[in-house]
DNA sequence: CTTGCTATCCGAAACGTTTCGGATTAAAAT
DNA sequence: ATTTTAATCCGAAACGTTTCGGATAGCAAG
């Protein structure tokens, strides 16, 4: 590996000289310049990050541990994030630095490593979770870490997040639904450790409230995110309250399952049943029927948490932004007039 | 940040002893080890790894380099890939380094910044291209690298890689059509400068022969990897050959376009005209009707390239494997028998 | 002939580790 | 009593940068 040394040596200037020339110093010679410049190209310098990093505690790199194992959260919503973030970082000049861990003790030192052992200059959370230990280790450490998600609307939410609305995005659907006639309507909700799931709640109990429903807890189950387990939730559902003829879901997998549950006992989605989903990942439009359900932006939050992220790493006055996306509602044809 | 030094103060020994001790060395007392572990858990010790990675010239990160903005690989088959390779890494105690870049200019130096810069200690290549300057960078180096996907038939493969045998793949689709009674088969292909378009050209032409049916150029048109590009060559196909009755499409993105296209114009898929996809992404199950392809285990190549690297810099003695794996006809139900 | 500038260069220290080659001490062997 | 040996420890150098604080030389100003 060529090093500031061998240019030193080959141009016959101080490796201090050589360094300056190619840091752009006006202290050089524009001609000494040029002359280092064209040899550094001519032997393929490369400065060696992890040197650099050392000396100037920076390493232009962000981290980001993702779940491993975990194939509700490798779909669509964690692919689509990443894009945004690695988009926007390349835009800014930032590596992204990543490793799989499952949530759970390793996930942990994972952070450990990122953090304390000084290999990234910023985190981003994604996925919030209650009480979240990640979230309380970064702030403790003041490290410089933005999240895809707010707390828990019992917890305070003290740092920067983008997040979209979801409780509007559930009342929308459920609204929709309420609109079509529908009067007993089912919830599929996240698991309950998961931040968002009591948003998802409020939504739709809002949109009940409007509509003077009663909140009924019978109808309200939580699920894990899969097609299996919408799957499965729905089945239970028909069974013991026939009366349902919606379901709301709070992701299109478990809505592309709740469909599946409903075809296999011969109801016609749509018609018999009206499905929602949360999301708006590809397979939603190709089903069939097109599944309603609830965009979010997830590739714009992805870029906008980066560059939030750079934002509050470059500038010590961290703007402790929190941002509220709008979600939209996509109606096609899993959704119909109650019969 | 806590570092040695402040251990060996804290504790009275040098630094020399603590880092020792906690590099798992014989010759310190037992109990002055436990006394230093003791103390570093205490303090919250966590080593410096830029620091580390300049003295050991090591790691312990792997690289890839992901293209941005990019519709057609962001999707299913890139995402299985990185998450293959994320968990096998974390498995083997490395991290993965991403940075997005179109092909160009950006990639290269990407390229050079991630090796030369000693940012990682080995790289994974994805998506083989014709003539790929980057498997010849990686080469002139000498660096660690493993490649998803073969070069293209006409080029020497002769570097460490893992593919799925397409022209196989591409062959029993064909052959499947084929035993369906089609005669007049179309074939979208990827763009002509991708390593693996040649094979699946091969796998076609070969069913053709072995039935005896005349290789038509005509009938054999290359595309974008997308959905819109499946849909508007589709149409154009029919427009001009009303007699093909199947279509043979290189992934399942352009499949769902022709099946769209197909749709439009009043053909069933599967009776009508017959369409068979590559990959097996989730949308093809969920297709109306749901999509026959080929389905390459891409989790588990993204698993197997990333223990192949790594046993490439670990041992010095790089095995050069190179790994041909099967793929499999998922039968579903967008073809049927010609009519 | 000093003095003071300006332009150009460079030595040395520092960033936090790891490791080579001893140094020190006490116990064991002669 | 002297020499070996084993058990513990540590100083210093090195990894490749960046940067602080000069050093040097040429030249204009006094």
């Amino acid at each position: 590996m060529v090093k500031l040394k061998d240019l030193a040596e080959k141009t016959g200037f101080s490796v201090t000289t050589i360094s300056r020339a190619l840091g752009g110093y006006s202290d050089v010679n524009e001609v000494t310049r040029q002359h280092i410049i064209e040899t550094a190209r001519e032997l393929g310098y490369q400065p060696h990050e992890p040197a650099r990093q050392l000396r100037n505690q920076r390493t232009h790199t962000i981290g980001l541990i993702i779940p491993a194992n975990d194939q509700s959260f490798s779909n669509d919503f964690f692919n689509m994030l990443l894009r945004g973030i690695g988009d926007a970082a390349s835009l800014q000049g930032y590596d992204v630095l990543i490793s799989a861990h499952a949530p759970g003790h390793g996930e942990m030192q994972a952070y450990q490593r990122f953090v304390g052992g000084g290999r990234v200059d910023g985190m981003i959370i994604a996925r919030t979770r209650q009480a979240d230990e990640r979230i309380q280790y970064l702030q403790q450490m003041g490290h410089p870490f933005v999240v895809s998600g707010r707390g828990s609307p019992s917890e305070a939410s003290d740092f920067a997040y983008i997040d979209a609305d979801s409780q509007a995005g559930i009342r929308d659907a459920t609204l929709h639904l309420i609109g079509l006639g529908h009067r007993e309507i089912a919830l599929l909700l996240p698991p309950p450790d998961l931040a968002y799931t009591e948003y998802r709640r409020r939504g739709y109990a809002e949109a009940l409230t409007v509509a003077g429903i009663p909140y009924q807890p019978d109808y309200v189950l939580h699920g894990d995110l899969l097609r299996s387990g919408g799957y499965a939730l729905t089945n239970g559902l028909l069974d013991t309250y026939p009366s349902i003829t919606a379901v709301v879901c709070c992701n299109d997998l478990m809505a592309l399952g709740a469909m599946s549950a409903a075809q296999k006992r011969g109801l016609t989605v749509g018609r018999d049943l009206s499905i929602t989903g949360f999301d708006d990942i590809p397979p939603a439009e190709f089903a069939q029927p097109a599944l309603t359900t609830v965009r979010q932006p997830v590739y714009e939050i992805g870029q906008r948490l980066l560059q939030m992220l750079v934002r509050s790493i470059t500038r010590k006055t961290a703007p402790e932004m929190q941002i509220l996306l709008p979600t939209s509602l996509v109606v096609r044809e899993s959704t119909g007039e109650r019969r």
